[in-house]
DNA sequence: TACGTTCCTGACCGCCCGGTCATCAGGGGC
DNA sequence: GCCCCTGATGACCGGGCGGTCAGGAACGTA
């Protein structure tokens, strides 16, 4: 929650620590953009979080605009990045793949903190343009991209019949990021808390196969007994 | 855009139209906290959209929020009643009742200003947690509970094969909540167009029958013509 | 120990906003 | 035509925030 400071010297009103002050204050700042929003954050508060006063925020950072960015750039584009070898690497059916960069996206983005980016973004893109078109570029499109590429290529083999690639990503992609702002704005607010991993176990069978569903699929329903622990973790 | 005030006589400075105020204030606060958000709508300029000082807005709502509350009643309530009415009328299967759903919350919520209010309530719901249960019981719980029954129903009748009933009607509701977030964030930002028609299609075909599709059946493929050119278009 | 550079502080500026209230003026009733 | 009630105004208050900067403390160096 706190960021650790080490306290080196309690007997000095403070200390000189160049090198250690920007990873503190991004990971104060990307505490309280997540948990505030980025109007509502007080580069004060990021500041005293880090253990700073506010002027050095700014020896570290132009402006509240850039601090932000800088914190995109050290959470969530590396995350993408991660995915878009996995699509690079992968032998086997797109189905496979999908759950794959699912679970690995939900490990890597759902349960840390950057996962209450998205959530902000959708709130603040109207406001704040410029943000709005960093984040497009930096993590909409190749997120999107990426995913894309799995459901074109299932159709190309004769996987997925043919139908609307690019809304049918979307649709693939909708549940995910449903699911990062539900935990991040209603989640335990009234009692209701989404199971995620339950919930994306849904989601990818309903992807692959519909409510109507086939009976013989083994995805969704049986948290499969013998093989792949992590399915059935709670 | 703008609301239109008749302006009845231009030659007083003001003119006594007790009756038609609250109306026209919340017409104009839906239009500012849609555009800007809850925290960053000022109430200064919801008057002045309105065509009264602020002190006149005092007077006919306590605070800033239950201006929002009242504007929260007085436009996504109803369109989740009439849903409500819509399941009790209807004879039928349940796929075609969660289409009928589907397209008339499109026309109702959608297409409307007030489906920028969810995008608002994710975005403000941690920082005003009084709002967040308002909003939670008055629309969340009963839209969800509204899906919810179909799907069960729809399961019990053996139309869908037995599945978890409350992740299954998120993902039923996640694709259509994603659509008004985006709708009212990026949209258009980056060239980037949703065609929400479209869209619903697909997300209506996939939730049926998933990416795999059966191929004998007739939605989400085959709006009308035997090509279907929008899906090829970028 | 003394000095100069580097890192850090905290007071300060200009601006903004939710909410209040003394005051004013429209217009219905007589 | 006048009066008086009441709808409407707009200046004002207390508080808050992004960003700045002059000064001061820490620490390597000699």
């Amino acid at each position: 929650m706190t960021i650790t400071v080490p306290v080196p010297r309690p007997e000095t009103r403070w200390t000189r620590r160049k090198d250690a002050r920007p990873a503190e204050l991004l990971a104060a700042a990307l505490d309280l953009f997540v948990e505030r929003g980025y109007a509502a954050t007080r580069l004060d508060d990021v500041a005293r979080r880090a253990g700073v006063s506010k002027g050095t925020l700014y020896l570290y950072f132009e402006s509240k605009e850039e601090l932000f960015k800088a914190v995109i750039r050290g959470g969530l584009v590396p995350a993408i990045q991660r995915n878009e070898r996995l699509v690079e690497d992968h032998a086997g059916t797109m189905a496979d793949l999908l759950e794959k960069i699912i679970r690995n996206w939900w490990q890597d983005v759902g349960n840390s903190q950057i996962g209450g980016i998205p959530k902000l973004m959708f709130a603040e893109a109207r406001n704040f343009p410029d943000l709005a078109h960093f984040y497009q570029q930096e993590v909409i499109n190749r997120g999107y991209k990426l995913v894309g590429e799995v459901v074109e290529l299932g159709q190309r083999r004769g996987e997925f019949p043919p139908m609307d690639t690019e809304h049918a990503t979307r649709i693939v992609l909708a549940p995910l990021v449903f699911l990062l702002l539900w935990r991040h704005s209603f989640d335990g607010c009234d009692g209701t808390r989404i199971d995620p991993e339950a919930y994306l176990r849904v989601h990818l069978g309903i992807i692959l196969d519909g409510l109507r569903g086939r009976p013989s699929t083994e995805h969704a329903k049986t948290p499969r007994a013998p093989a792949d622990p992590a399915t059935s973790r709670r």
